[in-house]
DNA sequence: GCCAACGTTGGC
DNA sequence: GCCAACGTTGGC
C-alpha cells in the first residue's frame, strides 16, 4: 500500500493511537475494490514510500478493520469529497492500517533488481495502483532475505 | 518540472 | 458504446 511520507509516512502511523489509520483518500475503483473485496483483518502489508526522494518499501503493517465508508467523500472541506457520494450510497471503502514495525528502506532499485521480483504488479511498468497484492513467494523473499 | 502511462469524462 | 480530450500518478 502506497502513501506519500509528506502526508502519512510509516512514522506517523507509529505515533497514532493503536498505530492505526483510516486509509482515506482511494479515489480509483481497481484499488476500491482490492480493499473492499479481498483485505481481510490480519492480512499482511508492505507500507510503501511513494511520491518521495527515496521510494520503497518503509514498513510492515497489517489490516486491521475490514473497509468501510472512507470519511473524507462527505467532507466539502476535503479535496477528496465527492458529491455523489451519500452515507446511503457511499462510493469510496477504506480499510484501517496497523503498523507493525519501521523496516530499513527498501529502493524501488533495490527491489527492480531481484529477478524474483520481477512480476511484482508494483513494479511493472505504467503501474499506477496505490494498492496492490502482493504474491506470497514475493512477500516471503522480501521478507526473508531482503529484510534479515 | 517533465512526461509516459493509464484512468475518467462527456459529446456524439 | 466509441474515443478524443483531459486529468492524475509517480518515477526520474
Amino acid at each position: 500500500m502506497k502513501s506519500e511520507p509528506s502526508v502519512v509516512g510509516i512514522d506517523d502511523v507509529l505515533a497514532m493511537p493503536g498505530k492505526t489509520v483510516d486509509w482515506w483518500g482511494v479515489r480509483n475503483y481497481q484499488a476500491r475494490n482490492f480493499m473492499r473485496d479481498q483485505m481481510k483483518v490480519g492480512d499482511q502489508v508492505f507500507f510503501y514510500h511513494s511520491n518521495c526522494k527515496l521510494p520503497g518499501i518503509a514498513g510492515l503493517a497489517e489490516v486491521a478493520k475490514l473497509a468501510y465508508p472512507d470519511r473524507t467523500q462527505f467532507d466539502p472541506e476535503s479535496p477528496y469529497f465527492d458529491s455523489k457520494a451519500t452515507p446511503e450510497t457511499p462510493r469510496w471503502m477504506n480499510v484501517d492500517v496497523r503498523a507493525l514495525r519501521k523496516t530499513r528502506l527498501i529502493g524501488l532499485d533495490e527491489l527492480r533488481a531481484h529477478p524474483e521480483l520481477a512480476h511484482m504488479r508494483v513494479l511493472q511498468r505504467g503501474n499506477r495502483l496505490s494498492i496492490t497484492p502482493v504474491d506470497p513467494a514475493e512477500w516471503d523473499f522480501i521478507v526473508r532475505r531482503l529484510l534479515k
